[in-house]
DNA sequence: GTCTATATAGGGATAGAC
DNA sequence: GTCTATCCCTATATAGAC
């Protein structure tokens, strides 16, 4: 594996589990047992790593929020939706944890990332108004716009939210975090669904934290 | 006024405005006009600047979780209960801004600030059962735990949120937030609230944001 | 209480040899 | 590509005079 690319892979590692601000250039060159001078043969500075990082998280997380082309959206979508943002959140969970200061610190990021919240709100909205459509719930545009936003915050804070309540020490799986993320994001749509619908997702959520 | 009062004074501003991190102890001397001497004359060092804010933080979120007694919570109790939460998290929203980042550097403030986590999500509770007692509203013990956990996430994040999504430099007064924040919130309440409590909430938030 | 001057430490980053 | 050595800068914090 080339040089570079360990770079980046341990990066990555001891930001997600430090945050970033913690973490120097010295500490990511002594975690690999290469020199600092090295590092900065492939990366100009710290910044640079970290507009890589973002590169990939972006890539990744742009995918995840593909609005379902050439019909309807569902519930599945729905699922399958929140599923992969947080999964993509908790891969790169360091730009969370320190959002605000990150994002401060580059003008591009900032403007890349808040494309994103938006872009979360907007895939939402399009979703919620597919299960309107189709009949699962009902809700009015207003209904949907606040609720779309609240999907974001909910889904773009869970993880920060939980590592604050869990002491850090005996938190559980990694898994759970996200499953109750999911749930708590579904626990959202819930009241707005239809009696079957509803009825479903009771039952889904009862084994999916179990 | 107090040199010590003036500097715990300027530090909370300057912290709010620019993010903790990024203000040092001779930024707050240079603002007070007063040398770095001097400040270390009042303080210790920067943390105990920031506990003692914290402190008063602390103090008044406490006031504001204050479950209502001796009577069944109503919907008025919701509101001065949302107003209060999202008026501190406002004059302290430098701990929100880069919470991790604090709380990971001191155990103390760590566990105090679950505390008030644990406090919001169980006064947000015990609001919630008043309501359902009263008939305003109906849920399942199980949608109750998770609307007020969501209720938590969304008045903890609520303005982390909309400082990403809005411009540094065109963003709207300050009361804007705040009032766009109980909103939100209420619109996750408001799916549960029975006819007249939902329709009465609509008018009320339509006059609200106008 | 307040100042000036300074010690200390650490992080970011570069130069030049190999 | 990689290393060693080093420089610069900034932030925290202290000493001692006034």
């Amino acid at each position: 594996m080339k040089t570079r690319d360990r770079i980046l892979q341990t990066s990555l590692r001891l930001f997600n589990d430090n945050g970033e601000p913690r973490i120097t250039t010295n500490h990511i060159a002594d975690e690999l047992d290469i020199s600092p001078g090295n590092l900065y043969y492939h990366f100009r500075n710290k910044d640079d790593i970290i507009n890589l990082l973002f590169q990939q998280f972006e890539r990744q997380m742009e995918a995840a929020l593909q609005v379902p082309e050439r019909r309807v959206p569902n519930m599945e979508d729905m699922w399958l939706y929140l599923h992969l943002v947080f999964e993509t959140i908790w891969e790169y969970r360091f730009l969370y944890r320190d959002l605000d200061n990150i994002l401060s610190r580059n003008k591009k990021l900032r403007t890349h990332f808040r494309r994103i919240l938006e872009r979360k709100i907007h895939t939402a909205e399009i979703i919620l108004r597919g299960l309107v459509e189709v009949g699962v719930m009902s809700a009015t545009a207003a209904d949907i716009a606040a609720l779309a936003r609240n999907i974001a915050v909910v889904a773009t804070y869970w993880l920060n939210f939980q590592r604050i309540r869990t002491t850090p020490a005996a938190d559980g799986a990694d898994s759970d975090h996200l499953a109750l993320g999911v749930y708590q994001v579904l626990a959202l749509v819930a009241p707005f669904l239809n009696g079957d619908a509803q009825r479903l997702l009771r039952q889904l959520s009862l084994e999916y934290l179990s």
